[in-house]
DNA sequence: CCTATGACAGACA
DNA sequence: GTGTCTGCCATAG
């Protein structure tokens, strides 16, 4: 259950007005394979874990739910946050894709030091 | 131990 | 662009 908390832990993290997909929420949660995990994961949620699971989508840059059966949905949840969706559920990856700051390396953390001149 | 499932991804024709 | 095939692996039963 460890891996299906860090999964929603991840898909929590994921801004307003943005997506992430399927394998980038895997490889947050430690395991870059595991995608069709994240998959099951949303498909077995339930409301009450307040999952922000319209911002999750494929690497093809689209709604992976069928119509009729939650994609109608998401789409709206996405368009009410001003995420462009078109009809066919396409959106563009080079906008709306959540690039999570990296935490800063040691040499960046160094670089900023002799930068400000701290001793 | 099995087998089945899953809102996936990448490679290929 | 489509369609097919294969690998993937945590869970549930």
């Amino acid at each position: 259950m460890e891996f299906e908390s860090r999964v929603k832990k991840a898909i929590k993290a994921i801004p307003r007005g943005q997506v992430a997909t399927y394998s980038q929420i895997a490889s947050l949660a430690g395991d870059y394979k595991a995608a069709r995990q994240v998959a099951r994961v949303l498909h077995a949620s339930s409301d009450k874990d307040r999952l922000p699971w319209h911002r999750v989508i494929n690497s093809r840059g689209g709604i992976s739910l069928p119509r009729g059966r939650g994609f109608e949905q998401q789409r709206r949840l996405l368009k009410r946050e001003g995420v462009a969706v078109e009809a066919s559920g396409r959106i563009d990856l080079n906008v709306y894709l959540w690039e999570p700051a990296p935490a800063p390396s040691r040499a960046a953390r160094e670089f900023v030091r002799r930068l400000m001149g701290e001793d």
